[in-house]
DNA sequence: TTCCATGCAAACAATTTGCAGCAGT
DNA sequence: ACTGCTGCAAATTGTTTGCATGGAA
């Protein structure tokens, strides 16, 4: 049986408020700032039950760390290449590209939650 | 500039010959079958070699290792959650979906080619 | 002969895990 | 009191890198 902790609030709080999708590494900083003896093992393990619960998102980017990301509503990302950035957005996923999506697939469960990768303006301007 | 290697050929034909989406360890072994002598840091190196020239797409997936895909022409992919299988798909995006992604993001330059978690048949049914 | 590519092993970064003590129920 | 959660450190995993040697131009 699930047990309250303090640091898995902590974590969860630390996410929530922040639009910024923070790594676990980010993550852990914050804490430390308030509760200097916090671990990076706690943090490791809330966010794998705070994912698991499906409280929270994880995103998963390519060799560098994973991010996070507060449930609110289903939603898409957009990914740069270059710099890590995540970006949210919404699309609707109208019965044709469902289906369509199943029909080529073997996936059966998804719900709107897309990830694309592409470069961003910033990014594409320093070229 | 760049010279031409045997080894590198062999990674890009092993990814070319399947559809299976292999991992670099799994690369690494097939090759091995023919050829005992090559290294991990070889075909790391060339599979890395190759995602930057284009030739092949690396497709991230949470904690496991990435996997990789022969580039024919841009498609989507759709993974299972559970059992991290890659599926192909193709979904054309039309350019109402297309500006509504650059209006609500900072991305400028993406293609048709997105990343869907869910759930696979194989997978569900074991539950 | 030049210099990129290799094989090998060591280094690295992100994450997980084992364990003894602590905290929530 | 029981058992899950923590902090700590060591272990694991996936990947990168430094270096001496080998092979393509």
């Amino acid at each position: 049986m699930e047990k309250y902790s303090k640091q898995r609030e902590e974590v969860f709080n630390c996410i929530k408020e922040t639009k910024l999708h923070p790594t676990a590494e980010e993550i852990y900083m914050n804490l430390k700032l308030k509760n200097p003896n916090i671990s990076r093992g706690t943090v490791y393990r809330n966010l794998n039950l705070l994912v698991e619960k499906g409280l929270v998102n994880k995103i998963s980017n390519s060799g560098k760390p994973d991010k996070f990301d507060y449930v609110c509503k289903p939603h898409s990302h957009a990914i740069c290449k270059v710099c890590g950035k995540v970006y949210d957005f919404e699309i609707l996923l109208d019965d044709e590209i469902s289906s369509s999506i199943k029909a080529q697939t073997e996936l059966e469960e998804f719900s709107n939650e897309f990830t694309i990768y592409g470069i961003c303006k910033s990014c594409k301007n320093k070229k």
